[in-house]
DNA sequence: CGGCGTTTTGACAGGCTTCAAGGGCCGTGG
DNA sequence: CCACGGCCCTTGAAGCCTGTCAAAACGCCG
């Protein structure tokens, strides 16, 4: 029930869509080679399948190369809170590599095309190429800075700015990665989705981004995402997530 | 207003009183010779000091030697989220090392007592030591499983479920260091630092707690918290921390 | 056209925040 | 030794925010 992992159609490292991309480092003539060797097969899973379980332990490391993923918990009783979006460029499954057992899982959320590297192999990874090892870290801390982030909006934030707040944290993630066109994006998710990510009610939710909506800052019809007023969506967030960087530095 | 760090009475690595403790790993002796070099100084900051702040760059990478801090994150009106508590043999400031500025602060609790590592140097320890390095994204990715839990405790569980939760957590965390006793830990913060850890506000914790007490599965008076039926506060907080193993597996 | 998943809407109850004020503890200073 | 101030903990009351229940409208696909 977990897989569905045909494996059509692969891409090899050097043709990497990815790599152009200005957020992203360029690699080193050994690093892309070694990279390449790194990764052993590319997986395209169904929407809708969760292909990394919480309680289950993961010989592999994932690349989202293209599509959506998000990353969630489920209590016993059924509630689901999900812990943030993957999108492409992002890694998943670290923890499962590192830790014991997976401690979340993670769900497509569209057709989605990862690349697989082997736990086995991260050790030599870490011994061989201390720089691609400091990316590795430099991606986990990133990844918990946007939780810290998300962390605080369902603390602190009420529900129109922490709704405006994610809305528009994922849209500059997916600008940012080329995805849509300018100011709209396909988003894929529901509205259930956002609920379960916002920590908030379905129906409440509704009803926020309706007040939202009303404000003509952005738009959402059918699954395509529009921002009509930046500034303004920023303004009920109550903070620009424009301004990071995310171009990993120099260590 | 920062620093107030005074350097007296050092702390060998050799003599390190953290590293007998079962939950860590021992160190190779190259390892141990280089976290000593690694090691450039050890600082004292009094309690209620933010010795690292939001916005601001860091060259130095932390690790709590002794006492209580807590990262957190301010909004502009003043709105308070604590992110999570740092313990001895936590590692607190990666953050600011690895991305351009830190997104949060760091606020000690009690006087604490940190080791204190140069950015710079960091390059060569992953270069030179990947057990050491892996041993970082260990703990950052650690460091995030434990915020996963809390974002689900905020945005799914309860009042009365996600206080008995962290309360348990933080219990569970401080007896494996072997701080306090049989059932029994000092707790050095107020109600108000729980409540803006929790994301409630101060009365409504308060009445909490109450509550939770009433179940005399807990009692908490003056600043010393014990526990008298944990199985109890474990079901109430609807998940049990313990079984969670914390030492690093090999890589 | 019918069915199913998603979005919308309304009504109501209860949880949680806010405002306000009193009490306890402790260190400082008269 | 006692009074005072500051910090923290408690408690009550009022009202908004948010969750739950229920049902209808919408849109897509077979």
């Amino acid at each position: 029930m977990v897989g569905s992992g045909r494996t059509n159609g692969y891409t090899p490292c050097e043709q990497c869509p990815l790599r152009p991309l200005p957020c992203l480092r360029e690699f080193t003539a050994s690093e892309l080679e070694f990279v390449k060797r790194f990764k052993i097969d590319e997986l395209h899973i169904d929407a809708g399948v969760s292909f990394l379980r919480q309680d289950t332990r993961s010989d592999h490391l994932y690349t989202v190369l293209r599509g959506w993923a998000f990353r969630y918990k489920m209590l016993d009783d059924g509630r689901r809170q999900i812990l943030n979006f993957a999108l492409p460029s992002d890694m998943v499954g670290l923890q499962g590599t590192v830790m014991e057992e997976m401690e979340h899982s993670v769900e497509a959320l569209t057709p989605l095309t990862l690349c697989v590297f082997p736990r086995a192999k991260l050790y030599e990874l870490y011994s061989q190429f201390p720089t691609l090892a400091f990316d590795i870290t430099w991606l986990a801390s990133r990844e918990e800075q946007l939780i810290d982030e998300h962390l605080v909006s369902l603390g602190r934030r009420t529900a129109l700015e922490r709704t405006a707040f994610l809305l528009l944290a994922l849209y500059t993630r997916a600008q940012e990665l080329k995805l849509g066109n300018e100011g709209t994006v396909q988003f894929p998710f529901t509205q259930q989705h956002l609920a379960d990510a916002l920590g908030m009610s379905l129906v409440h939710t509704n009803k926020t981004l309706k007040r939202l909506l009303a404000t003509k800052a952005i738009s959402w019809k059918g699954r395509v995402f529009e921002v009509h007023d930046r500034a303004a969506l920023a303004l009920i967030a109550g903070d620009d997530v424009q301004r990071k960087k995310t171009q990993r530095p120099f260590i």
